[in-house]
DNA sequence: TCCTTTAGTTACTAATCGGAACCTACTTTT
DNA sequence: AAAAGTAGGTTCCGATTAGTAACTAAAGGA
């Protein structure tokens, strides 16, 4: 249990959204909430593929840290060699429709900036 | 420049909201932005005080973050001693909205979860 | 003269993050 | 029969990063 960074020093955050915001940013969390929501179930190798550089330890990092919040469905088949698939839980799939909200402000910035900059 | 950690070691962002939520997460800064936004215009000190825990070091990093990010405006007055005031901009303003959303959700989860486990 | 106030810096230390290498339990290749 | 490969991770360790504590400036007040 590695990152758990969260509101760990400072329990300044009565509020939930706070440790909410601490989970889903974060190097590659909204990439890998974004490849399941578009792509569906993914498994490891899969997900893996889809983002070049990503290191496997980070990879289980994220993914179990989602699981965690109960964003992403951890789906293990004892098979050998193993299979795990991830997929978007409903929750998961809740907060990507506001996160997409907050996309959209992103990107009408990135172009209203851009645009100035022209 | 401490808190920019952002998307250094990879630039798998495309998308800017990667960076915007790189800019909003973090352990003060949600708060920063509700208590402009709740309050008005306060001074650094005054927004220390309502951050019991805060460094100094810290408030400014998460300031001065913010204000490159275009959400808040610093408003030094070289008076002795200085006067430094901080507020909203109006894409703060906007951004606050969408967090508001994203509240919303982890309030709602967080009620749904309390109620499970009662 | 010494202390207080405001808004920060600097210096230092503690924590965290991520990459490289390793692991398991079996299957396929040589 | 031995070696290599596969899937999905762990473990170890070094480098970065974040945060706390102490210091600063410049004027006014006791």
């Amino acid at each position: 249990m590695a990152t758990q960074k969260l509101n760990k020093t400072h329990a300044h955050s009565a509020c939930p959204m706070d440790s909410l915001l601490q989970t889903i940013s974060g190097p590659w969390t909204s990439y890998i909430l974004w490849l399941l929501s578009s792509q569906g179930t993914l498994r490891f190798g899969e997900l893996k593929a889809k983002m070049p550089g990503i290191s496997s330890k980070v990879l289980t990092e994220r993914l179990r840290m989602l699981e965690g919040a109960g964003l992403v469905n951890r789906d293990y088949k004892p098979t050998i060699p193993p299979s795990v698939s991830y997929s978007l839980t409903p929750r998961g799939t809740e907060l990507k429709d506001v996160l997409d909200g907050l996309n959209v402000l992103a990107l009408r910035w990135h172009a209203e900036d851009t645009e100035v900059e022209a």
